[in-house]
DNA sequence: GGCAGTCAAGTACGC
DNA sequence: GCGTACTTGACTGCC
């Protein structure tokens, strides 16, 4: 088990998600922003390590605009390198990584314009993975989409588009179920369909639920990953009390986080807090972990005495 | 420097 | 048919 949180660190005094207007585009601006979110997720992920959180959702605007037509740069050409280095970081340290495309990449949408919107948006995610050289265990996860008044139409429509995706894509894809539309069990029969391992989140499904046991979702999720595909992604939050139902907490109830614990005890996985306060957050639930047989911290750096020592 | 309006993109829902 | 929430800022123009 490894324990991460998503795209953004507010200790660290630098965004890896740095935007701008599409009115302000240039080549120039691009470049630019896209050097300091590089820049500034190297330092992320330093900062993660150093206190062993192992898992990180790297931010969709790492390349604002990436799939836009307005973007005729090669960001894979210039950033080559870059990429390369830092993955080359996230494998040493047997990091896990996670992308999240936004609620504008809708798969399934009858629309043919949004579905192929959405499919250069996916292979974008999928190039920077790619770049960065990681195996098929870093992820992009992706609602099921729109429900359009018949759900099981909807189903069928996601299952033929993601059959015209191309294997960058299909390589890295995994369906996360939602708080309003698609429950696990949705989700189940689109992997069903599709092979498509599903992507837990424990609070959509209390939000959200199909009827199964906490237990019983974690199985019947984990028996969708294969080998190659890693171990069981899994997201948590709990509600913020006097807010709409499903909106995310501002800080980890850790009352709640050792009863996910303690009730998923018979499986491993690897957990994404979405909690509003990030690494702060990552940092409780990271010291509460460590007593846990399944929670993985950074591996000992055996100093060169030691070795020596060792013979 | 501070403030408020706005931001590429979709869907669902209430009025 | 239109406005708004979602998630949550943060960019940008104006003062």
């Amino acid at each position: 088990m490894k324990i991460g949180y998503p795209c953004i660190n507010r200790t660290i005094k630098c965004r890896g998600a740095k935007t701008f207007r599409l009115k302000s585009y240039s080549k120039q601006k691009l470049e630019q922003v896209v050097a300091n979110n590089l820049d500034c997720l190297c330092r992320i992920l330093e900062y993660n390590l150093n206190h062993d959180i192992l898992f990180f959702r790297i931010s969709s605007q790492v390349v604002p605009f990436a799939s836009h037509p307005i973007c005729t740069f090669s960001w894979q050409k210039r950033f080559k390198a870059e990429l390369r280095e830092m993955g080359k970081f996230i494998k040493e340290h047997r990091m896990r990584i996670s992308m999240h495309p936004d609620q504008f990449i809708v798969l399934n949408s009858p629309n043919e314009q949004v579905v192929k919107r959405s499919i250069a948006e996916l292979d974008y995610h999928a190039q920077v993975l790619d770049l960065m050289g990681l195996d098929h265990t870093a992820k992009i996860q992706l609602h099921a989409g729109g429900v359009y008044g018949d759900k099981e139409f909807a189903l069928q429509r996601f299952s033929r588009n993601y059959s015209l995706l191309n294997k960058r894509i299909k390589n890295r894809l995994v369906v996360e179920n939602d708080d309003k539309s698609y429950t696990v069990c949705d989700c189940l029969k689109l992997h069903r369909l599709t092979g498509l391992p599903v992507l837990l989140d424990v609070f959509h499904d209390r939000v959200n639920p199909c009827g199964l046991s906490l237990s019983a979702v974690f199985a019947s999720a984990s028996a969708t990953w294969k080998k190659k595909d890693g171990l069981l992604m899994v997201d948590f939050s709990t509600q913020e009390k006097g807010r709409p139902r499903g909106a995310h907490a501002q800080t980890i109830d850790l009352k709640q986080f050792r009863a996910l614990l303690r009730q998923s005890a018979n499986f491993d996985f690897d957990l994404m807090l979405e909690i509003k306060d990030k690494e702060n957050s990552a940092l409780k639930a990271v010291a509460l972990a460590a007593d846990d047989p399944r929670f993985r911290r950074r591996e000992k750096i055996v100093s060169l005495e030691e070795k020596i020592k060792k013979g």
